[in-house]
DNA sequence: TTGTACGCGTTATCAA
DNA sequence: TTGATAACGCGTACAA
């Protein structure tokens, strides 16, 4: 692969100067500046970023911590993430951290020593001080580590008041929502406390069901499904924490023979793209991905540039409304 | 952040006796290996990979080049990639190219700057020739650009066959294909070759649909379910080369009110979790996902060290029947 | 067992 | 308008 000497040496002229018609810095003659180009394509040259990014001490590479990217909520997240990203000159280092706190810290390691410009995280696994040590730009999603790590959340608490309500207003009254682990520090967890807040309001028992989480086991809600509906087979309303989880809701029912949405109503939450690929398709809270993403980007960006930035950002919810309510 | 300098001083060792601990390399007194590493630990320092990878002309980054993330099977593939990839010691550069020439042109430029060590492309809108004159370690996932790059499939032809076969054996005697397409010169077009074959070998006048596919469009998946409903409502098989087009046949179906499978079977492909997830649960071809993840990264490996490596990879196909047939 | 000095490919500084 | 040189952080040949 060809370096500046090369292109130097066969342009006849010194490697400042190559750079300089690189770089588009300082005056150069047009012939010079023709002739370099002339070699650069000629011997298909294409300066080596390492030595680039050595030097400014910049590599323009941003980090991606999720728990997987097979997950089609951080699927999304890391396909508005990427684009973003490349909008802005910036390429996108991908791990998933399968919520393994090992694997996470190794991989903010790794991304340390690969001098990337910004961590976002959207895997929570470790203790509040770890992140607090990191020292580089870094954009939590759904969690607030601290006041001076910056988070990207959507507004939880409305979402869950809307499914909740929803629910209700059409009239369910034996309800049950399906969560993840909530000893985990997130913001999600304030769909649940929403959800809890407009059970009382109106004198409904809640059923509350925890998922482990920690790995996206479809198996485990296969399981839980079936147990539910066998223990509360009078449930007519159900709000799960994930679209998916509400797919296999919906599954469920067909296994039990209960309609949907005359004998049971199910909404789910991300209105990530399967939402609206399965049947009936769902009705969900949608959540802002794109522009979470955007956000996320632009946080490391301008944590980067020392420009102000917020150190909150909660993005607004929808109530989509389709088939399953 | 720290340098290997900044550790040596500190230490009060030379700075190759730091590389030296660092790399675990030539003698070392255990007295000074521990100081090193205390000093290390103290100063929380991590070694500057860029830097290494300048010298060492290794970067250990592989480029994964897909159409979208946001896809469930490249969302899978990626995270299998990034799996091996990590288990190996590389780390995956994600770039999504939406199927566009000039990005995919853009990102493969993107990535020879930044010295990867080999690339991953799930995207094919080039020329052969530009792919040829690459000079990089290279894989294909799906295509077969030339003689020389190695390649990547699951066996299409018998995934197309046991789909078509299934379906003629279940008693469907109007059967619908639809595919992508099919002037880009993908090996999943031998999906489509397959289904012709058996039906002509049945005697069964084929209905074969092309999808542009140059965007993952939902929308568009919808009306064309919609039209081929309207067109053909006697279709009594339906035969999708993936499992999202499965899924909106299947949304049409209860929207036409023809039952899944008495009036229409349905048969996807991929065996993505969310064949699994949708209501009635899919049939479908399953492509060993993770193998060909793992072998895309072992490929690029093996290239990288000159070890000896298969040019063409066809992997097993597996009918995997649930509730569509 | 440890240290000195050079080179990896670039860019910035200074000089011509 | 152009060129020589130092420096970025690291690994290795060679010397001690």
């Amino acid at each position: 692969m060809a370096t500046i000497h090369d292109v130097a040496k066969m342009a006849k002229v010194s490697v400042t100067t190559v750079s300089r018609v690189l770089n588009n810095r300082g005056y150069i003659s047009e012939t010079t500046r023709n002739k370099v180009f002339q070699t650069m394509k000629e011997l298909n040259y294409q300066p080596n970023e390492l030595a680039r990014s050595l030097l400014r001490k910049q590599s323009n590479v941003i980090g991606l911590i999720i728990p997987n990217v097979a997950h089609p909520f951080f699927a999304e997240l890391a396909s508005h993430v990427e684009r973003y990203a490349y909008e802005n000159g910036y390429k996108i280092m991908l791990c998933n951290s399968h919520l393994d706190p090992v694997k996470e810290k190794e991989y903010i390691d790794m991304l340390k020593r690969n001098r990337v410009d910004g961590i976002i995280m959207g895997s929570h696994t470790l203790e509040v001080k770890e992140y607090k040590e990191l020292h580089s730009p870094i954009v939590t999603i759904d969690r607030q580590i601290s006041e001076e790590i910056p988070f990207i959340s959507s507004d939880n608490y409305e979402g869950g008041r809307l499914a909740a309500q929803l629910l209700v207003d059409k009239g369910c009254r034996k309800i049950a929502h399906i969560c993840g682990n909530l000893e985990l520090q997130l913001l999600a967890n304030q769909r649940t406390a929403a959800f809890r807040d407009v059970m009382a309001e109106n004198e409904i028992e809640p059923i509350i069901i925890q998922t482990d989480m920690n790995v996206f086991d479809e198996q485990q809600y296969e399981q839980i499904m079936s147990r539910l509906f066998a223990e509360h087979p009078e449930i007519d309303g159900l709000f799960a924490t994930s679209d998916i989880i509400a797919s296999f809701a919906v599954k469920e029912c067909r296994k039990a023979d209960k309609h949907i949405p005359e004998q049971i109503k199910i909404v789910g939450y991300d209105d990530v793209s399967a939402a609206n690929w399965i049947t009936p398709s769902l009705t969900t809270i949608r959540q802002p991905i794109a522009e979470i993403g955007r956000v996320a980007v632009d946080s490391i960006i301008r944590q980067m540039n020392n420009e102000p930035l917020e150190h909150r950002y909660v993005l607004e919810v929808e109530l989509v409304e389709r088939l399953t309510t």
